[in-house]
DNA sequence: CCTGTTGGTTTATTATATGAACCGACGGTT
DNA sequence: AACCGTCGGTTCATATAATAAACCAACAGG
């Protein structure tokens, strides 16, 4: 591995939850000397990606991410271009709406939006990275990207975040099938217990699966009409993201996508 | 120069003008090798900083650097916390005022508001990088600047931007020092013919001077009373936004900003 | 006073980065 | 068609830069 990546990887340590990391401790969790780390780290912070903060001299994201991420939107308006998208599909459903952006093989959360209405809803963090195993988010990007990125993805590991997260990837590569025939995907208590989500995949301009847009919701609040409605919804979301983006929609997940639209599909004649 | 900034300052070479930079043309610019250049940016990619783009593989700032920013700004509001600021300083001025924060020994742009009012206003783009000698922000900040840093800054190139901009580093001191008497900083024509503005240093929780509030104007529209007045303007801003960054005004400053609230103070009696 | 921690520094060893030369592909000219 | 320049990308011998163990000084708790 080269040394900048080495550098970069520095970064992944910091995260919502742990967003201060002194020097032993991050030579721990990467598995790195301290000198190393010590090395790495201050040239990070010589670019502004970390900085050191007063007393214990721990280290944390720099300001140097704001210049490069106002530079990212304005080149690529991703996040401004999605936010209101997101925020009419939880209008419309008065859930959790979510994005989930792909990037270097991981699901990170781009934006979110609540619902309007008081009483319980399904909280998210920006920032966040999502695991493939065990959210309708990760079965829907999984669903539709190239096999050896799949495996890839399989190949890492799988813990049980709760009593019904699938721990195979034998599980996830069904789960993933009967995502490619539904053209949508879901998940309950995989996660987070008491918590479902319907999501489906987004696509770039050459066809690529770049991440899921979902709603998420509390498990009991997830009946059936109110999957399927739902489901409707974030479909129609996902079609105006892509538009934005340019996107284009698979043919196979276009017809599936386009049977939705028919009203009363499951309700009709048998 | 360790490897790890080779790839950072790579990433300096992205700017709002240039968003898109072709392999031949990093390394031309960067002055590394082609080879380097390229194995670099590979880095960058796999981590998603940076990304390659359709036909010409050309590269671009990477969407990993949204989720960085995400999280800086979760553990250090310093952009959200402002910007309120900096919209009410736009709107009591009626003209545009931005906001810069040192990063790796540059100015960059961190946040802008413009005034409500129609008419000329003087734009900005958000993740610009100032000069220090052309501009009042740059001034403000020199000013209070830890001796190293300044010469640091002022070693550097200091091109002529318009007829009026200084270009010896004494011409520089010379304004710094009136900085240091008045209690802030401003500039005319030195940026951007027709341009004029006015600045202050901003502090962090150890004194230490980490940017600068400014409100620019066409210099037509940049009279005695006006300036006046929009440096008072300015001063209130800056107690706020350190009040919310928890940072600390030297006592000069202190006393010389206190002095600049006394409403008719170059009114009253000779 | 002892012990274990912290952030940071040194140095000999070694692994990694480097750039000149090269490749095939593309787009215009002549 | 042949030629030219440029593009993104690759190869490989060379040498530069990264590395980890040992070592500091400073601090905290017992």
């Amino acid at each position: 591995m080269g040394t900048t990546s080495k550098a970069l990887s520095l970064l992944d340590y910091f995260t919502f939850r742990r967003p201060l990391i002194g020097l032993s401790d991050l030579a721990r969790l990467s598995g790195q000397s301290k000198a190393t780390c010590f090395r790495l780290m201050t040239e990070l912070c010589d670019h502004g990606l970390a900085e050191q903060v007063g007393a214990g001299r721990e280290y944390r994201i720099g300001p140097a991410v704001l210049r490069l991420s106002a530079l990212r939107e304005a080149t690529v308006p991703t996040r401004e271009a999605a936010l209101p998208v997101l925020q009419r599909l939880a209008a419309r459903t008065n859930e959790t709406a979510h994005l989930s952006h792909l990037v270097a093989g991981r699901l990170t959360t781009l934006a979110f939006a609540y619902g309007p209405g008081v009483g319980m809803k399904v909280m998210m963090e920006d920032a966040d990275i999502l695991p493939f195993h065990a959210t309708s988010s990760g079965y829907a990007t999984l669903a539709f990207l190239p096999q050896a990125a799949v495996d890839a993805v399989l190949a890492g590991p799988m813990p049980a975040l709760t009593h019904a997260t699938p721990t195979s990837s034998a599980l996830v590569r069904a789960e993933m099938a009967a995502v490619r025939l539904r053209g949508w995907a879901q998940s309950a208590h995989t996660y987070e217990a008491e918590v479902a989500s319907v999501a489906v995949p987004l696509f770039d301009a050459t066809g690529v699966c770049q991440g899921a847009l979902a709603v998420a919701a509390p498990a009991m609040r997830m009946t059936e009409p109110h999957r399927a409605r739902i489901a409707r919804e974030v479909v129609a979301a996902a079609r105006e993201v892509m538009d934005l983006w340019a996107g284009v929609i698979p043919t196979e997940l276009a017809t599936l996508w386009a049977r939705l639209d028919q009203p009363e599909w499951e309700g009709a004649a048998p």
